[in-house]
DNA sequence: ACACAGTGTGGGAGCGCTCCCACAGTAGTC
DNA sequence: GACTACTGTGGGAGCGCTCCCACACTGTGT
């Protein structure tokens, strides 16, 4: 209510200017932190800004410095799975926690029909954003390759395969799933069974291939007929688990890909008589609410969300006022995140 | 790879008149659908903005305009953990899906501590966004009234109190709550006891008042010892149950004001060996995730949150648009959506 | 005394748009 | 034939910044 309350709309730099009795100039290099102001102007300066309560004009500095000072976080809607799980909610706070240090605008986008990533393009080149993350992108998305053309700096989340090659943040679902089965071979379990996720999407793949390296690292054959493939519903994970069952029925560990799968499995487990985890020890992967409140609370494989989050955006900014420097994007790197396996009473 | 690729750069307004042989002037009012443009200029202009994949330049124009085409979603952290099921995503997708049809930006924000809340009310001021939304917002926060008094539209999740003043969107919680209770009352429960939310936030109160008039509209009396207040928490509402198992052995149905404490509840009286609906029955609110997987499945009163969301969007649009013309802003009026039990097989 | 580099500083020239005033053209009216 | 009354249209004047060149001023070395 006092030095802000001018006769209409905000301060600007000039005032400020005025006010502390210096150049435009000299204002814009003190609120930018930049070099070569005298201790003297610079305090002069700073007293001028808090007393007219000077906050600088978003649009004015885009424009003017053709940046924007925002990045965008690109979300396939359709992707029910993804809006189901804390998934979203922890990706958008490390990408916060990211943000938090700098001045920089999270813009969400919610890229669903095709329509909508008509838009979308139209938003990017549109100078929009300095940059883009990139959830949940599926091997044939043109998106990633749209944005390269456009020279956007672009990270995504999960390799789309083993040779990905743009820059991505991805968690170790091969040791994540080792682990998960190591953990069951420690509890003495002899005859341990897996229900995978879509073979076609990458993550599920690695998950299985944990699961076969982590038996044939302990001198286990792996026997194809433990080995169910579903796709990561409820419904499909008890379909597999009924079939696992048939197969197998001596099984006495089942590792699900997915939290929501091992719901399903633990459904039929229970209906089949099989007591969790006396007869049967299951492990589920995400370490969902699902895994925390399953009766009995599901040991689970725990994915760093949080930290994902947090390290694309880390990885784009870095890109971004990277590339102000040097011309093109370097193929970056993949960094990929310890899982931790969650142990609870179903195991 | 052909029209745009001119050397260096988007294309311009200026560039698109020259084009078309018209003026900037002419230009600007095909791009922004307004008025008075002969049929024949307006298609010279179309076709020039396709063949240079022309774009409007954001920045330009809210610099020009003063205004933003951008609307922030404030997120206050810390309860994120809460709300962390499907309601903040779910959020975000219904005000997507009302923005989908506009030109306008949603910008994340996550305010969790003070120093970011002091940041917040910064972006704010430098008028970074046209109007705000503010979701899950406590009594005692001080954060609507800083946007009012800056002037900036805002409309909020939830009612704060029974005469909140803001516009806002809300569900009935009361008469969710009441309808959960009649559903037991139907299939027969004479004893019916309820957990409830803390009791200083509205929706809470809301709720225990559902139970309330239920049971009065029945011709039940209240018995207070069938209420038990807790924390919206599993192990709150694990405490609870103990408590009314003790107060109230003969109990024979439990309306739990959120699904994460009936499952709380589901685990004590798992282990007090009362089964599940057949000895006692219970229902939660909010039919999340944890309700769907529970076993048994959860009957739970579900709150329209897509369209809570997309519904505050439209009201905040609204207002934004509406403030160009009018001065003030009128206190809006609360708009007030349904709930709706699904019954599941815990009841 | 001179030139010379180095440090602060002021302010012009845009960035790409919208707003709005001025003006041409056409048409209707006395 | 001169008046007003439109409808389209062109383009100047900013919006509030950043960038960068030019200009003091200070020192140092000759």
């Amino acid at each position: 209510m006092n030095g802000n309350g001018r006769s209409g709309g905000r301060p600007t730099l000039e005032e400020v200017a005025v006010r502390a009795g210096v150049g435009r100039g000299t204002v814009s290099r003190v609120i930018n932190g930049s070099s070569k102001v005298s201790e003297q102007t610079k305090a002069a300066v700073e007293a001028a800004v808090t007393e007219l309560g000077y906050v600088p004009n978003r649009a004015a500095r885009a424009l003017a410095a053709n940046r924007n000072d925002a990045i965008a976080l690109v979300i396939p809607e359709p992707e029910a799975r993804f809006f189901a799980e804390p998934y979203f909610s922890e990706v958008v706070r490390g990408v916060g926690a990211a943000l938090a240090e700098t001045d920089i605008q999270l813009v969400l986008t919610l890229a669903g029909s095709d329509r909508e990533r008509r838009r979308l393009a139209q938003y990017l080149s549109g100078h929009r954003v300095d940059g883009v993350l990139l959830v949940s992108v599926h091997a044939g998305d043109p998106l990633p390759e749209l944005l390269a053309e456009l020279g956007i700096p672009t990270v995504i989340s999960g390799r789309r395969s083993a040779g990905e090659t743009l820059p991505c943040v991805d968690s170790d679902n091969l040791a994540g799933a080792a682990e998960a089965v190591r953990h069951l071979l420690d509890r003495g379990r002899r005859t341990i069974a897996t229900i995978t996720g879509p073979l076609d999407v990458y993550g599920a793949h690695c998950r299985l291939d944990g699961y076969r390296q982590a038996l044939a690292a302990a001198g286990r054959p792996v026997d194809e007929r433990l080995v169910a493939v579903a796709d990561f519903t409820e419904e499909g994970g008890r379909r597999a688990m009924r079939e696992l069952l048939e197969r197998s029925p001596s099984l006495d560990a089942v590792f699900a890909s997915s939290d929501v799968m091992a719901a399903g499995a633990r459904r039929e487990l229970r209906a089949a008589g099989r007591r969790i985890p006396h007869d049967v020890a299951l492990v589920g992967f995400d370490d969902s609410v699902v895994a925390r409140h399953m009766d009995p609370p599901l040991t689970s494989v725990r994915q760093p969300i949080e930290e994902m989050g947090r390290t694309m955006a880390r990885m784009l900014l870095e890109r971004v006022s990277g590339r102000r420097g040097s011309a093109g994007a370097a193929g970056g790197p993949a960094v990929v995140l310890p899982n931790r396996l969650v142990v609870r009473e179903s195991s």
